[in-house]
DNA sequence: CGCGATTAGTTACATATGCAACTATTATAC
DNA sequence: GTATAATAGTTGCATATGTAACTAATCGCG
């Protein structure tokens, strides 16, 4: 049995940095509108669901809370976002986009979805049901075994 | 035809990045070794590709050479690394493992190679040739189909 | 040769990101 | 009810990273 060895170019962990480094560059069409990509998965976010704080942000989009508050501090400022406090709890943010921010969220979305299509088009239905369901199954088990730091 | 709506958890590189953050950080059992991931990288490549520049690794890495240069002096310091330079052009460098270094590669390697296998545990034999298959392909697309930052 | 164009690698600066400490508010225990 | 703990969000600081400018060396072509 030959001992499995470390080749870079084959280690998963290196292959899924390599691409999504690169996918996320090529997602620089977001640059056109002057949004970064937390500010846009917030915006992404809150197009399909008003109304959440910023807590339930981060929690949908697997940003951490500053990471959130940073993007929503950038969002208000260019007015793509309002805000306001939840009567019940006072320390809860209510977030909505504004008419600006449902534009922006228009415009950038044509754009990455046919950025998506366009990469998956060398695959087949069948290729990409079984890469998003590989993917799934890899977030799932990389959660359950979580940070080997611990221990 | 309904008009393919952009939901974040479905988006292919938003899933790729969350996948890609969580791996990278549970890797942090190289932490344990002191080591940061470029130079895990540029360890990696030279273990067993030695005497590479550091083009050529920033090459074989996928990394830039900015990221190479700083990688390479944090492991000359903690003398993992020794460089020469060629006598032929004497710009290009030649990086080599020293003992110590080569010592810590292989006792990253199991834990990189064991954490890989724990991850992929869930994916059958045939899942994990189709998901590498599929990164593969969409690697050479997303190269192909390049930055659309550029117009 | 010799001078402009290339290439390897480094440095400097500006920006991004992660983590920990902090503030304000609400929930819990007694 | 008051003190303690917990939660939402922000801020500060230290580190990481990307881009561009720079240095040193070689190449290429007259």
């Amino acid at each position: 049995m030959p001992k499995p060895a470390l080749l870079l170019e084959n280690f998963l962990p290196y292959r899924l940095s390599v691409l999504t480094n690169l996918v996320a560059i090529a997602g620089a069409y977001r640059e056109r509108f002057a949004l970064s990509i937390p500010e846009w998965r917030v915006l992404a976010v809150l197009a399909n669901s008003p109304d959440l704080s910023a807590a339930e942000v981060a929690q949908r989009t697997a940003m951490d809370k500053v990471a959130v508050s940073r993007a929503v501090r950038a969002l208000l400022k260019s007015a793509r976002l309002e805000r306001r406090m939840a009567h019940a709890d006072r320390r809860r943010s209510v977030l909505r986009l504004t008419t600006a921010g449902r534009q922006v969220h228009s415009g950038v979305a044509p754009f990455a979805l046919a950025y998506e299509r366009a990469l998956l088009q060398p695959l087949s239905r069948a290729e990409r049901r079984a890469l998003g369901r590989a993917l799934d199954i890899l977030l799932g088990r990389a959660l359950q075994i979580g940070p080997l730091t611990k221990r």
